[in-house]
Order: structure tokens, then sequence, then C-alpha cells
DNA sequence: TATTGTTATACTCTATAACTATA
DNA sequence: TATAGTTATAGAGTATAACAATA
């Protein structure tokens, strides 16, 4: 098999496949959400995940999910919290801490985008495959995705020690 | 099979993986890139497909393989010829168009990124894979690129028809 | 009249560093 | 002294609309 510069050609056309259909994918989500929603994806997934959580998260919770400077949580949450569809309170057990709810708000909006949301995936990603090629693809990234995790011990959303 | 909104669980799941770890990956490559050569994604792109040119690329050529407005890629573009990694000349056949070149200190910073570059992508997405998993997932993903190149008749980098 | 590309402008997003307050 | 979060600020990127020039 022939290298460029250290991949094979499967691997580089493996890698350029998965980017740009991401890509794609990624920028037509985005999309429908500020269309039909107002949101950007960020803000579609912190609302999904206070959605699916039982309890309020700290701002320092939803940060490790996403890949994200703090402030600039702070400055999407902002954005939420003045739309009404999260609401942030102190916490009692720690004073420094943010408490971060979903609003009923909040909910409806994620339940108004949502149809629209699962329909571009359907159309994009799932229409051009198989139920075993899904399967496949799900397993795949799945361990793609944990792998990524234990690699890059994501430094960005984790506060520098000290300084 | 339980529905949610549309989806079966199955493909909630692919859904999710693909995304969260293509979004991984491609934050890592943007920090390569920005640390190692001082490329934003785009620019590297942009570079790289002028590199595999043979010929000089229009300004349309080039929006059309970046889902892009236009005045977004002449500000990237801008960027690139202020840093002399490109070079734009009007064309002589068409005197609208421009012919966008690569420079050889833009060939050069291309070989500079690029080990980094096929670094993070052998590290994060090949090393937890087999080269069986890597065949099956290129083969997935070219039909999910092709499929979403045929559906979305990529609207935003194709000029309104007058207006 | 349509198309190519640029520019002006306004807006969104992001990161860094400084800051407050609590542990 | 370290941690949680916010704020001030500055910079990068993006899109829209208006524009000039050519086909």
């Amino acid at each position: 098999m022939p290298d460029h510069d250290g991949l094979n050609s499967v691997q580089l056309e493996t890698y350029f496949a998965l980017t740009e259909a991401a890509g794609l994918l990624q920028q037509a989500v985005e999309r429908q959400l500020r269309a039909h929603g107002g949101l950007s994806y960020i803000q579609f997934h912190i609302l999904a995940r206070l959605d699916a959580s039982e309890k309020p998260l700290t701002m320092t919770e939803l940060a490790d999910g996403v890949v994200y400077s703090r402030s600039g949580l702070t400055y999407q949450a902002g954005l939420l919290d003045q739309a009404g569809l999260i609401k942030r309170k102190s916490s009692p057990q720690d004073e420094r801490a943010t408490l971060v709810t979903i609003t009923a708000a909040g909910r409806r909006r994620l339940r108004r985008v949502m149809p629209g949301h699962i329909e571009v995936a359907k159309t994009l990603l799932f229409d051009g495959l198989s139920d075993a090629d899904v399967r496949t693809l799900g397993d795949i990234m799945s361990r793609v995705r944990d792998h990524i995790h234990q690699t890059s011990v994501r430094q960005s959303s984790r506060r520098r020690t000290t300084q």
C-alpha cells in the first residue's frame, strides 16, 4: 500500500470521507436548528443535556460535555437564560457553583426543534444506509469516540491548574 | 425497537457517536493546524485543494468545495493572499473571474503542517481501529458523503438565482 | 440581465486575562 | 491557596446586502 505522509490510501480516503460527510451533516443540522429553533448547536446541546439530566447541572459539569472555554459557556448560558430557556441559581452546597436547570419553555423549544433535527439526520445519514450499516457504523464510531476520550485529555474544557 | 421521535435507539446511538467523535476529531485537527501552521481549517482546505489541482481555480470553484458564502471565501482568500500563500489574478478568458494559485510558500506551509495533521488523524482515529474497520468505515462514509451531496443541493455555496 | 467577485457592515462566537467570591 | 464562575475585551469568522465590472 502506498503511503502518503504516513497514511495509506485507504486510510486517507476514509479520513476524507468521514470528515467531509460529518461536516456536511453538521452544517445541515446547524442550519435547521437556527432556522426552526433559533438555537446554535451548542445551545441545543446544552438544553438536551439538561433535559436528559434528572438533577440540575453545574457550569463545570456542562463544560465537561462541550469541549469549551468556561467564558464561552457562560456566554451561551447567558443567552439561554436571557431567552428564558434555562434558569441559573447558586448551589446551596457550594456557593461558588451555579446550578443550571432547563425551564418549561426550554423543554418546549427542544420539542419544537427535535422533529426537524431528527428529520435531517434521517434524510442525510440514514436514508443512504442499511440497518446493518447503521449498526456497524455505530459500533465503529462508538469505539472511536471512546478512544478519543481516553487519548486527548480534553485540555480546553479543563481549567489550567492554577495561573 | 423503541422509537424516539422517529429514530430507533440504534440509529440514535449511531448518530450521537458519529457526531461526537467527528466533532472531537475536527477540534483536535483545528487546534493542530492553528498551533503548528497558523492556519484555520478552511485555509488549510483551500491550500490543499489548490495544491492538488493541476490548474488554478476560480473563487467559484473553490467555493463549491467549501460550503460557504462567497464573502467568507473572499475573506479567507484575502488572509492567505496577504500571507503570501496564494496568488490571485483575474482570468484572461473571463475577466470577471479570479484565478487562484498556490505559491511556493503556500506549498511549504502545507508540507510543514501535514505531518502533524496526519499524526492527529492517526492517533485519534486509526489507532483504535483495525484495517477491516477502516475499510468498512471508509465504504460507509463514502456512501453517506455521496448521498448528502445528491440530497442537499448545497444552497449556501451556490449563488441565489438573481436577487 | 445574469454572473463573478469584493466591500461595508453588523453580528456571533471564542479565548485570554483579570476579577469576585467561596472552599 | 485553589476552585467556580463571570466579565471585559479583543479578535476571528460569518452572512447579508449593496456594489462594480464583465458576459
